[in-house]
RNA sequence: GGUCGGUUCGUCUAGGGGUCUAGGACACCGCCCUUUCACGGCGGCGACACGGGUUCAAAUCCCGUACCGACUACCA
């Protein structure tokens, strides 16, 4: 049985990176019929927060990944942890550095890491730490004196680590390149390489899919599986997803558009997103992109899994590519061509949660409803348009745009008189339907001597509020007569 | 600094020695449709990082260089 675990550690939300590590490894799941699990990773204490893994879970439910079994938490394991590390320590497999802490001082931690490697320039054994075989007896009397130490790994004088990757080939590394690693630290906290392999061991893990950036940290869980004597599981580690520039995505330089929480909230379908999540380091290799999340399962293999890092493009000076231009795209694709009753759920919770929801429309306006949103999802891009630029549609308190009335209203002052003139013919009209309204307004444009546009136009500014939307005669037809007619003649746009 | 990994249109990608004058998608531009439009249709722009090999033949294999990334912590 294939066991994978998706394992976020708590420091902030659920990034788009880690979705992506969490959707791989579901759809792996579910190819091969394993289990998915779920492991917070909260062993950092002074990082780690309730709010943190709240965030995360949640975002996890809107992507649809509920795992298989409970929910483990790292931090929970601690006692294991270090009961493993005293194993090893018993076995000699590990020892006692009673090196003191060092504090590295105000400088970034990655510049302190970068200048001591710089210092020590080829010079630097890594076997060389004087407490590495330090008697037993004496180690054990300096602990039992309380003098404070933390667990290092023994890793043999010489050899290499040596493993399969799924995504990048074998890849084997030499002791000499890897410091007898800390297990656990001098105030008893097990740090991340003990604790991860201790949990995945005991989770009966048996494949670990996950970032690109572990696979150096591979080679020292190898040797720490191979000291609690356990067989490693099989690896396969995924691309990066970057920031534009190929920088890392970052929460403090790039903001709310790394959190998964942003495109619930703005609007974002989960299948479109997950959609667009898959395709982002993998592809079936066929020429098309979208993918219902049964086919996303079923074609999805390890091996299909790229190689190199994947830029998620946006602008955030620009309002309009404010994410990756192909999201936004999917996105609509799905709101436009997905079967409407699944859409109408989310167009419910839309229209709901912007106070525009009434219960007439599953009951006596249950078809004119789902006329109007079949017909107005037509141009919409994410759900948030249901309730802004299609509100004129459900309510009558909505805005004008600005641009829209210049264009098509204010351009043309004869319009003033025009519109609820049109309107008061309109009354007339007996069968409010497309011919009988097209023909009254064509002869309406006719006799004014006007192209018929200019009238069409400007009856949607005055009707929608917006420049963009379905058929002018669609138009009418959803707003039904009464309020047409009234939104013609009514003189609130021209004073705006 | 060292070790490891990566490099195909602006972005996501197809491709794995000949079918590649490199295919698709998004974005962009143009035309068409149309009463408008960010729908649709058609078309265009646009890439094998660079240099050496190997080979009859290289985007594909090898080497080097450049660039990017990860790791190099008593962070995860």
């Amino acid at each position: 049985m294939i066991r994978v675990r998706f394992a976020p550690s708590p420091t902030g939300y659920l990034h788009i990176g880690s979705a992506r590590t969490a959707l791989f490894n579901y759809l792996y799941a579910r190819h091969v019929g394993g289990k998915f699990l779920l492991r917070i990773e909260d062993t950092d204490i002074a990082r780690s927060t309730e709010e943190s893994t709240r965030s995360i879970l949640e975002g996890l439910a809107w992507l649809g990944f509920a795992p298989d079994e409970e929910i483990v938490y790292q931090s929970e394991n601690a006692p294991k942890h270090r009961a493993a590390a005293a194993r090893l320590l018993d076995e000699g497999k590990a020892y006692r550095d009673f090196t003191p802490k060092i504090e590295t001082g105000d400088k970034s931690i990655k510049e302190a890491i970068v200048e001591r490697a710089r210092a020590n320039q080829g010079v630097k054994n890594l076997r060389d730490n004087e407490y590495r075989d330090l008697p037993k007896a004496e180690s054990d009397a300096r602990a039992a004196a309380g003098e404070p130490f933390a667990i290092r790994l023994k890793v043999p004088m010489d050899g290499t680590t040596s493993f399969t990757d799924a995504v990048y080939g074998p890849l084997d590394r030499n002791y000499d390149e890897i410091e007898d690693l800390v297990l656990l630290r001098s105030d008893g906290h097990p740090l991340y390489n003990l604790a991860v392999v201790c949990d995945d061991i005991e989770m009966g893990i048996t494949d670990v899919i996950r970032g690109q950036d572990h696979l150096t940290n591979t080679h020292k869980q190898i040797l720490i599986y191979e000291a609690l004597g356990a067989a490693p599981p099989r690896f396969a580690h995924l691309p990066l997803i970057l920031a534009p520039g190929g920088k890392k995505l970052s929460k403090r330089i790039h903001g709310e558009i790394v959190s998964m929480t942003t495109y619930r909230d703005a609007g974002f379908l989960a299948a479109a997103f997950r959609n667009f999540l898959a395709l982002l380091g993998w592809s079936a290799g066929e020429e098309r992109e979208i993918y219902s999340m049964e086919e996303l399962i079923e074609k999805f293999s390890l091996d299909r899994i790229h190689q190199s890092n994947a830029t998620f493009n946006f602008d955030s000076n620009n309002p309009r590519r404010w994410t990756d231009d192909k999201a936004i795209w999917m996105n609509a694709e799905y709101i436009r061509t997905m079967p409407l009753g699944e859409l109408l759920p989310f167009v419910k919770d839309e229209l709901k949660s912007a106070k525009l929801w009434r219960d007439e429309y599953e009951d006596d306006e249950k078809t004119w409803f789902e006329t109007t949103i079949d017909i107005i999802r037509e141009r919409f891009f994410t759900l948030k348009d249901f309730s802004m630029q299609g509100r004129a549609y459900f309510s009558e308190d909505f805005d004008f745009d600005q641009a829209a009335l210049d264009k098509n209203l204010k351009k043309f002052p004869d319009l003033r008189t025009w519109l609820p003139e049109l309107g008061e013919r309109l009354e007339s009209l007996n069968e409010w339907t497309h011919d009988p309204i097209y023909n009254l307004v064509a002869a309406f444009a006719e006799e004014n001597g006007t192209k018929l546009g200019v009238i069409m136009n400007g009856a949607r500014a005055v009707l929608s509020g917006v420049a963009v939307g379905p058929s002018m005669i669609a138009v009418f037809e959803i707003l039904g007569k009464e309020r047409s007619i009234m939104r013609l003649k009514s003189q609130v746009a021209w004073n705006l």
